[in-house]
DNA sequence: GTCTATAACCGGATAGAC
DNA sequence: GTCTATCCGGTTATAGAC
């Protein structure tokens, strides 16, 4: 027991995470969700008491996610070489079959900025393995000296705007070509490892 | 005659693009922009009849001025390196003043992706140019041989990503701190610029 | 052109039966 | 736990006076 309604919370939820995603909050209907779930809305009112909690429970669950992945491959890593090369191929990997969940973080980030600080109370993001590894290579001068935080922001600005920015992309693409795209895409993780490899590695592979 | 009303729609116009900017097209209220120009809301529907079409407005004339200086950036560059310092430069100044464009265009553009091909059938965006600028120096052996898309990207999602994700960088910094993240931000010019040159072109500057 | 007042509608939330 | 019916506030849009 407790089957049933449990299943029903998962319906809800997934059907949420849904909406939420493509609409955004301000633009998201509950009876949208209801629908997507299967049930109505007074349903999930009695499982989440507004709108708003609904939201932030999705947003938690997907954010951390989104981030865990991330802390995951740090944890692995034990060079800044690879952590670079296995970061981009699977965070670009897992964007591409959510591509719609980057562009949602964001803007609802922006939207209500104070959600990150809850956040990172109870999860953490972390970053000392990153500066760790970074300060070895650049003593031992394998890596030329380059500002953490900037790189972590150049790696995930390579692989995320691309899913953020699709529309202008297939702009500059003429013809309206979504296989073009995705032929972008695909060119992606190898293109975005060269060239921060190329930048950050001294002796980089060269003719 | 014609003075009077004029102001008017300007107002309107200026008053809807602060609010649609900071709320997007399903958070901004008429209410709020009628509010924001001085004037009531009937007023908002006689000189444009509908939220719809006061946001099309404000948001084509946006993404026009967006690209207009792209393109006039790729007009006055004669080499494919003074092209991106002064890319570059110039973008990330304009977005520092009006910072949350870019996520205000991005998602809107997401949540209807149709918008750009009415834009760019009157507009262009033209890479030829760069294209051309590109080929000419990788056959001279200036650049290494790189795709000219990637690159684009590449240079816009270092420029703007960082805006987009400034929530998720204070976030990397301990401590909520509005000024780290401005001097953040203005290390990005050079920061930027080095990056990419150092991957692009032959014999960079090096110790 | 600009206002006040109001219509018409929509969407989140609740009451109450089953 | 799930449903139908309904409330109520808010939001876009219009009518009509000035």
């Amino acid at each position: 027991m407790g089957n049933t309604n449990e299943n029903t919370e998962l319906k809800i939820i997934e059907a949420a995470r849904k909406v939420f995603i493509l609409k955004g909050m301000d633009g998201a209907r509950m009876q949208e969700i209801a629908d997507e779930a299967g049930i109505n809305k007074a349903l999930l009112h009695y499982y989440f008491r507004s709108k708003t909690k609904l939201f932030d429970r999705v947003f938690l669950e997907l954010f951390s996610e989104v981030v865990a992945v991330i802390n995951a491959e740090v944890e692995k890593a034990s060079t800044l070489e690879q952590l670079i090369e296995s970061l981009v191929s699977n965070y670009i990997q897992l964007i591409s079959e959510k591509p719609f969940v980057p562009d949602f973080v964001l803007h609802e980030l922006n939207r209500n900025p104070e959600m990150i600080i809850e956040y990172i109370q109870h999860k953490g993001l972390d970053l000392n393995k990153v500066f760790r590894l970074f300060q070895d290579e650049t003593l031992n001068h394998v890596t030329y000296p380059i500002s953490p935080v900037h790189l972590i922001v150049d790696v995930l600005a390579l692989c995320v705007f691309p899913f953020v920015a699709k529309p202008i992309i297939k702009g500059f693409m003429l013809e309206d070509d979504e296989l073009k795209y995705k032929k972008f895409i695909a060119e992606r993780v190898s293109h975005v490892t060269g060239f921060i490899k190329s930048t950050l590695f001294i002796n980089p592979q060269q003719s």
